[in-house]
RNA sequence: GCGCGUAUUGUCUAGUGGAAGGACGGCUGACUUUCUAUCAGCAGGCCAGAGUUCGAUUCUCUGUACGCGUACCA
């Protein structure tokens, strides 16, 4: 049998360097059995799920080098490779479980669930569906159906018992049936759930392994049971530790860099990045570990993961990046590669007029630009703050700036400006008096290029960075002002 | 709260029932006009407690810490 394996990752958002360490683990265990990688864009999340994220998704797996041999752009025998294509085939199954009984049709209101749950709560319960809509006859479904009443369908799961978990790295580990929920597989908007699409999907494609983070673990027995309902053999599973804060907590963007795009941007190579992140399944104890995806190869196997959650350790990645730089390139690659990086990595045209037009001579041009290019500027606190505002208010500023950029998509010119405008109008702050203050903050000087242009071209990703260190610099929250102010963003 | 998982230096890790090894980072020195790089060296560790044992980082139990889950998000 063929090795199958797949990345699945959810178009919301910018790629996670998450998603590159469990889609390159994916990519090595196939290509180690001589099988198959699949890229499958799972995007049953109508309301979170974009075109940009998805494309961004392509390009950043592209730019690191992971090969997938099916996927949404390059087609397959078991296409299509978008779950939102793919809803005809989720109805046919579900409509085969509520045949057999192995689902039902339930009707209870996001209010009553939420009121459910927090009286279960109350009660020092665990929070669960109570399976009120379980008790409704043929009759009801079809009365309330042709009531056109909004409805999800639920699988229904074993009152008793445990189900045994298998994993390739861990002990077999035991979940009672009772403290499973019974899972909504299919949404009210006609879109099904992850844990349906995925073990619908995963068979249908015949994955045979499925190498996934191990947020996963405390749902796999409703894959299991579904694996169970449709008759089918189940993959195996393999849950990868989540990469980690060097605070220990889980990688997040609010503490560290986490896009790939990111690090392409900042001057990273994939090759340093793919390596990198290989080493947390090498487990080279002695000798080089600067290994190029084929060497990486060789001595690859999941077994030797540690299954300790590991810190994503940025100075340990520039090592290897610096040892690329100088071991693999010639003076002239290096040159060559530098100004490709530089001009072609994003177009500065869109900032050429303005960069000309503050031009005197060329010389005037590597100071005048050079935020653009950096990782870090220097900013100092006097810089920063201003008499006009308020520095707790500048503070919070930042903070709300900060925690709202995870949440747009796009990263327009036009949105830039809405955005912060939104954000300036939320602490009721007067626009104009901010601006210094984000100039400061983004370009390291209180005149620069314009703002919202500059602010696109360096992206979200450093935008974020330069954002966190200005805040940093003139104090960052206390937990309770944290507290506070995460209620407002 | 409940369930699941994990625990070797600051970080990534190797390894073992009998003096814990490598890599990044740190520090010192050599080289270099300086800074890198390079070379040489140094410091630093088995989460805690109990049990088994002649002997436990390793086996068992308990605890602790951290993570994940507890959604019509994935």
């Amino acid at each position: 049998m063929t090795v199958r394996t797949r990345i699945g990752p959810s178009p919301t958002g910018d790629p996670h360097i998450g998603t590159a360490y469990i889609a390159l683990m994916n990519y090595l265990y196939s290509k180690k059995n001589n099988g198959q990688f699949i890229l499958r864009i799972e995007d049953t999340d109508q309301a979170r799920s974009s075109q940009h994220s998805e494309a961004a998704i392509l390009e950043s797996l592209r730019w690191l080098g992971l090969e997938w041999n099916e996927g949404p752009d390059c087609g397959g025998n078991h296409g299509p490779y978008r779950q939102s294509e793919r809803l005809d085939i989720y109805r046919e199954h579900i409509s085969l479980l509520l045949e057999k009984g192995h689902a039902f049709h339930c009707f209870c209101t996001p209010e009553r669930l939420e009121n459910m749950r927090s009286e279960q709560r109350n009660n020092k319960q665990n929070t669960k569906y109570d399976g009120c809509c379980l008790a409704l006859d043929e009759k009801d479904v079809k009365r309330n159906l042709e009531k056109k009443l909004p409805y999800v369908i639920r699988m229904k799961v074993p009152v008793d018992g445990v189900c045994q978990i298998k994993d390739m790295l861990r002990d077999p580990s035991e979940i009672s049936w009772a403290l499973v929920d019974m899972q909504v597989l299919f949404k009210s908007d006609g879109y099904p759930t992850y844990h349906l699409a995925n073990v619908v999907d995963d068979h249908l494609m015949e994955i045979t392994h499925v190498i996934r983070g191990e947020e996963w673990i405390n749902s796999t027995p409703k894959h299991i049971l579904l694996y169970q309902y449709f008759g089918w053999q189940q993959p195996e599973f393999c849950h990868l530790p989540l990469l980690r804060n060097p605070d220990k907590s889980k990688l997040s963007k609010r503490k560290n860099p986490t896009g790939i795009l990111y690090f392409r941007d900042m001057g990273y190579l994939p090759e340093a990045l793919v390596n990198f992140l290989a080493l947390f399944a090498l487990s080279i104890s002695e000798g080089e570990e600067k290994r190029s995806l084929e060497l990486l190869l060789e001595d690859f196997d999941l077994k030797n993961i540690s299954l300790g959650g590991p810190v994503f350790n940025i100075e340990k990645l520039k090592w290897l990046n610096s040892r690329y730089i100088r071991d693999d390139y010639s003076a002239d690659k290096f040159i060559t590669a530098l100004q490709e990086w530089a001009l072609a990595r994003k177009d500065i045209s869109e900032l050429a007029t303005e960069i000309q037009s503050r031009t005197e001579v060329f010389a005037d041009v590597i100071p005048l630009v050079g935020f653009l290019f950096s990782a870090q500027i220097e900013v100092t606190e006097s810089n920063l703050l201003s008499k006009k505002i308020d520095r707790s208010l500048l503070r919070q500023f930042f903070y709300i700036t900060i925690t709202r950029t995870e949440k747009i998509d796009s990263w327009t010119i036009s949105g830039i400006e809405e955005f912060l405008r939104k954000n300036a109008a939320l602490l009721e702050l007067n626009f104009r008096d901010l601006i210094p203050s984000i100039y400061v903050a983004i370009t390291g000087n209180k005149q620069s290029l314009p703002l919202f242009r500059s602010m696109h071209f360096i992206g979200k990703n450093l935008t974020r960075e330069r954002l966190k260190n200005a805040l940093a610099t003139i104090g960052n929250p206390t937990k309770k002002e944290k507290k506070a102010w995460d209620k407002l963003s």
